[in-house]
DNA sequence: TCTAGATTAATGCAATTGCATCAAATGTCA
DNA sequence: TGACATTTGATGCAATTGCATTAATCTAGA
C-alpha cells in the first residue's frame, strides 16, 4: 500500500464512521433533551470531575481530556457553576489556576442521568456490538484508530 | 448478555470512538481553515450534490443524507449560495419546494479541497488503519454500528 | 532582583446553532 | 369544491461556539 494516500476504502469507511456516530450522537442527545437532561457535555466534564476524585481538576486538565478548546472550557464551566454542580476554587500553589471539583449536586446530576444515558445509547447502537466481544473488537480497533 | 444493558466495556468502547473521532475531526477541521478553505459541513453538502448530478438536491434529500436539521440546511444553502457555490432554483412541480444545484464554482472547490482533505485525514488517523484491510474491518464492524 | 516571555483563564464580538414559529403550497376527504 | 391537516422551507430570537485579545501570574535568565 502507498503509505501516503488512503485507498478510497479507507476514506469511504472514515466518512461512514462519522455519519455513525453522528447519528448515533443526535439521538443520544435528543432522548436526553427529552428526559429534561443537559447537554451530553455536561455530563462529560461532570464525569471527568468524578474520576478525578476530590482534588477535583484544573479547566486545562479537562480541556486535555475532553479535547476541548480553552474557551469552551471555561464557559462550560460557567454554566455548571451557575448551575451548582460544580464549584470553583483558587489553586493553592498556582496564583493564575483554579480548581473545578464536583459537588454533591453535580454528582447526584450523574447518578440521575446515566441510566437514560445507558438506555440511549443501547437504543441507537446497533444490536450486534451490544456484547462484550464486539466491544473487545471494537477497542482493538480503536487502539489503530486513536493512533497507528 | 443481557440484552437491555451494555456492558462497561461496551460504554467504554463507545466513549473512546466518540473521542478518537472527534480528536480527528477537530485536527481536521484546523488543517482545512488553517489552510484557507471552509468548513468541512460545506464539503459534505458540495459532494452530495456531486454525487446527486445534474438534477441536484432538494433540502429535504440534503438533510436526509446528512443527518442535519431542517433550519441548519436552509441557512448553510444560504451561505453556499451567497459564496456561489450552489444555485437555488424554484422545484419544477412542487411550488413550495426548491432544487439545490451545484455550480461550477462549486464543483471547483470540491476538487481544490479534496486533496487538503485527504492528506488531512490521512496525517490525522492511525497508521494501521491506511491499509484495505484495515478499511474492510472498519468497514464490517460499520455495518453492525449502524444497525444492528 | 528585574525583565521578557510563557502560561492560565476570562471576555468582547461575530458566526453558527437550536428552537419555535410562520407562510406558502400541497394533499386529503367530506 | 372547501375546509383542514401536512409538507416544505425561511426566520426571529436566544444560546452556544470560535476567534482574537486581555489581564494576571508564573518562570527563566541576565
Amino acid at each position: 500500500m502507498n503509505e501516503d494516500i488512503p485507498s478510497e476504502a479507507v476514506i469511504d469507511a472514515w466518512i461512514n464512521l462519522v455519519r455513525a456516530q453522528h447519528r448515533v450522537l443526535s439521538s443520544v442527545e435528543t432522548d436526553l433533551k427529552s428526559a429534561g437532561f443537559p447537554p451530553l457535555a455536561w455530563y462529560d466534564v461532570l464525569l471527568e470531575l468524578r474520576k478525578a476524585g476530590d482534588d477535583g481538576l484544573r479547566p486545562l486538565e479537562i480541556e486535555a481530556r475532553l479535547l476541548l478548546a480553552q474557551h469552551s472550557v471555561s464557559r462550560l464551566v460557567d454554566r455548571l457553576e451557575k448551575a451548582g454542580h460544580v464549584e470553583r476554587k483558587a489553586h493553592e500553589t498556582d496564583g493564575r489556576g483554579q480548581r473545578i471539583r464536583l459537588t454533591s449536586e453535580g454528582r447526584g446530576l450523574l447518578e440521575q442521568m446515566w441510566p437514560a444515558y445507558r438506555s440511549s445509547i443501547n437504543r441507537h447502537i446497533g444490536k450486534k456490538l451490544r456484547d462484550d466481544d464486539a466491544a473487545k473488537e471494537l477497542a482493538a480497533l480503536l487502539g489503530r484508530l486513536l493512533d497507528g
